[in-house]
DNA sequence: ATGGATCTTGACTGGATGGTCAAACTTGAT
DNA sequence: ATCAAGTTTGACCATCCAGTCAAGATCCAT
């Protein structure tokens, strides 16, 4: 008797794509979405599967059709967050103008804030936690990233083309002040109303410490 | 028949401190030392009163003795957090030296976030929710407060005494990057080493960010 | 030492929630 | 049109978890 076809569990390697029908791509983006959303603001625990399924507007075990579990879903979330998490940083060009690469380095993550606030989200809450599922791609990937970066913008001091900075604490301080306008977006709406975008006016502000903070 | 003596609801009011025995002081606080521990790297809906009271050293039913509900527990934190949440802040002087003060109330947040860091991930958990539980606090308290102290600092500005900068995305960042170091240092330390303290050298960065950021 | 008040807990309940299953429905290749 | 494969779902199960309860242990004022 063969085994009734799940569309492929597919946990890793290749996706596979071709294999997948309309539905199933459909379907699946689908539920990705509304599990983005419900995930990235009750948390992992505080997610349940029948809300995912009403924000996609699918019965609950349908969901379970196109995935094995609720962490299934969960870890193809950040999977797919973390696969594109690097980009900004990883542009940062040795070759470039330092405060220009610094400074654009900057305006990427602030357009992710503005256009992925959710995946923002998502991933505060995982750091929050302590990390625990995403912990190998901090400690790997992440680190030797920002290792390198930082290993860059230290030449970038000691040969006197930016004010002299602790690299790590200038990577961090654009991690913490762009993703606070997606992280914490509930509480700026309610301090400077909601009719305001949480994030206006925020890059000139934060191109006028910038420009502050780098120029030697 | 006398109903069996609860040690005080006190959902609202006075604590009517001297009313409790040194045993109900002594495992309330334990009881709320145990429950910041979990609601701060769970979430409200990721913690169980299992793992509080494990936490606690006590059993569940107990807990549930001394509060009347999971709810009730958390509410408790909340409420004690919020009562100090705005001090920092509401410390700033507009009698003092623009300048330092401003640098006086990054240092109290980053002292909070080095001192605090339980309960800043607990805010940060609360406000990543959406703020269900606290919205009345942000939107009437710490907005009044904030608009208080972006008009002193405005008027700072105008009298040229620092920089011209935007007063809400100034006292933003000292949020994000103070707090940052309490909420990602799970991330912070699996980047630097588990040897270092995350807030190494934390000050005097941000000393050096907002002293060429603010100087006329 | 004694007794009533306070504290503690094992055993339990009801509802929520992740996940299963078999039957029904839809799709599209022939 | 037909049918096999793919898709959908109502009904169900097992477990987890907040909260209850009544009986037992401890404390402390007298």
């Amino acid at each position: 008797m063969p085994a009734p076809k799940k569309p492929a569990a597919e946990s890793s390697g290749t996706p596979a794509r071709g294999s997948r029908s309309r539905i199933q791509q459909r379907n699946r983006q689908i539920i990705l979405d509304a599990a983005l959303e419900v995930f990235s603001t009750h948390g992992f625990r505080g997610a349940t599967l029948d809300q995912i399924a009403a924000q996609a507007g699918l019965s609950k075990p349908n969901l379970l059709y196109y995935f094995d579990s609720k962490d299934a879903i969960h870890r193809d979330l950040l999977t797919q967050l973390l696969d594109t998490w690097l980009d900004p940083l990883r542009m940062l060009d040795p070759e470039g103008d330092p405060q220009a690469e610094i400074m654009a380095y900057m305006r990427r993550k602030l357009e992710m804030a503005r256009d992925f606030p959710r995946e923002s989200r998502l991933f505060a809450n995982e750091i929050l936690q302590g990390a625990p599922r995403i912990e190998s791609f901090i400690c790997n990937d992440l680190r030797h990233l920002v290792d390198e970066k930082a290993q860059l913008i230290t030449e970038w001091t000691q040969a006197g083309r930016i004010a002299p900075v602790d690299p790590y604490h200038l990577i961090f301080s654009i991690w913490a002040l762009t993703q606070h306008y997606a992280d914490f977006a509930a509480q700026i709406r309610m301090i400077r109303g909601a009719q305001h975008d949480p994030l206006d006016g925020a890059e000139p502000f934060l191109a006028q410490l910038y420009t502050r903070l780098l120029s030697p």
